[in-house]
DNA sequence: CCTACCGATCGGTAGG
DNA sequence: CCTACCGATCGGTAGG
């Protein structure tokens, strides 16, 4: 028996005790699983992050993670499905807004940046990283929600194509902007001396060309 | 016992005649191993990819890739070793091809994509999406190599923005621009109606401003 | 390189 | 949710 799976009756009656002070019933306690998942899948890897470590980050013992998911897999596609719908809600925001497609833009830069590198957001790098890692029979479920990402971005990258604040096809700009902003979930120092939105303000300089209209600047 | 650990005469000595004709000694069947590791590698993480699968695609029996390697983790190095020696190899022949910084870029992405995207090309992809599952100490061996890397890039970018071709800041602008190209890895398909020639030609002319001088179009 | 093997770990389950 | 457990698998090794 393994060193981990001994009881450990005092760390494990406090994450017991916060967790009831939280107020909590099934739900809540499957979404810590989940967020915790999600953290640690993002640190590990699926295959490198055992149901124990799991089970062990949210206070319970090793088999108990199967009493609200049937397996691991399942415990991925949650991750990911959190993932999809929250970042999809802020996401759709941040356009519907208003504004000009260059401030409409920024805003959704800086909104995806948010769920990619705020705290506790590893829903959507999970997704990223891991995304082979899904049975084919979840990630069927996922991509319908995915396309409606996608799409929120080409329309909008269409419009700056039309209005010539971009250059090329719709959908390999598409796939280069989502690219070069994905890539930030590697290698962003929360630490570092760039906050979200001077990284936000600065990717979309970079991107779209300069307005022509020679506002106050 | 598992069934993939009992013996199977007519593949092993299948595939232990097609390596001896070759006609290679240790050296050509580590290299078989690294090559063979890295497909696996790529198409299942790190730790989704077993010593036992390693060994089985190029024939030997499940504890023999141990008297090439001491462990499972040096597999993983020798893999992205390989692949950023032959990667910076191929680089700096197209930066050091000449013509101007435009030419040289559009050569440099044109590598760049030839790395991540053709047959056999699985060595640089492993090291992007398994980095964090390579020991540190075999990190620090190779963050001197990675360094020329993105020095490659950083110069020739610099003097883009210097000339007008690009906007903003240097470093940045490497991240987006790697970012970018190295998304590719996850979305290109060698069968889709994209050659990499024209994926390479399409990145390049999203990135650099037009050209001011109107050379015959 | 193979044979034969080991200790450890893992996902998952039965029965409360 | 816990207890107690199982079958399978895995990285790695000794001795040729």
């Amino acid at each position: 028996m393994a060193a981990a799976d001994l009881p450990q009756p005092s760390s494990r009656r406090r994450a017991a005790t916060a967790a009831r002070r939280r107020g909590n019933g099934d739900a809540n306690r499957r979404t810590q699983l989940v967020r915790v998942a999600a953290r640690l899948f993002r640190e590990r890897g699926f295959n490198g992050t055992t149901v124990r470590d799991i089970a062990q980050a949210v206070g319970m013992r090793s088999g108990s993670p199967f009493y609200y998911f049937d397996s691991k897999e399942q415990i991925l596609f949650a991750v990911m499905e959190e993932g999809l719908r929250v970042g999809l809600v802020r996401s759709e925001a941040a356009v519907a807004s208003g504004g000009s497609a260059r401030q409409r833009f920024a805003k959704l830069v800086r909104a995806h940046l948010g769920i990619l590198l705020e705290d506790g957001s590893d829903f959507i790098p999970v997704m990223l990283y891991e995304w082979r890692r899904l049975p084919a029979s979840y990630r069927r479920r996922l991509i319908a929600v995915k396309d409606r990402y996608d799409a929120l971005w080409q329309q909008l990258i269409a419009e700056l194509i039309a209005q010539g604040a971009l250059r090329g096809d719709p959908k390999l700009a598409r796939l280069l902007i989502l690219g070069a902003v994905n890539f930030a979930a590697t290698w962003y120092r929360r630490n570092g001396p760039l906050s979200i939105d001077q990284l936000a303000h600065a990717t979309t300089e970079f991107f779209l060309t300069p307005a022509r209209s020679g506002k106050a600047r």
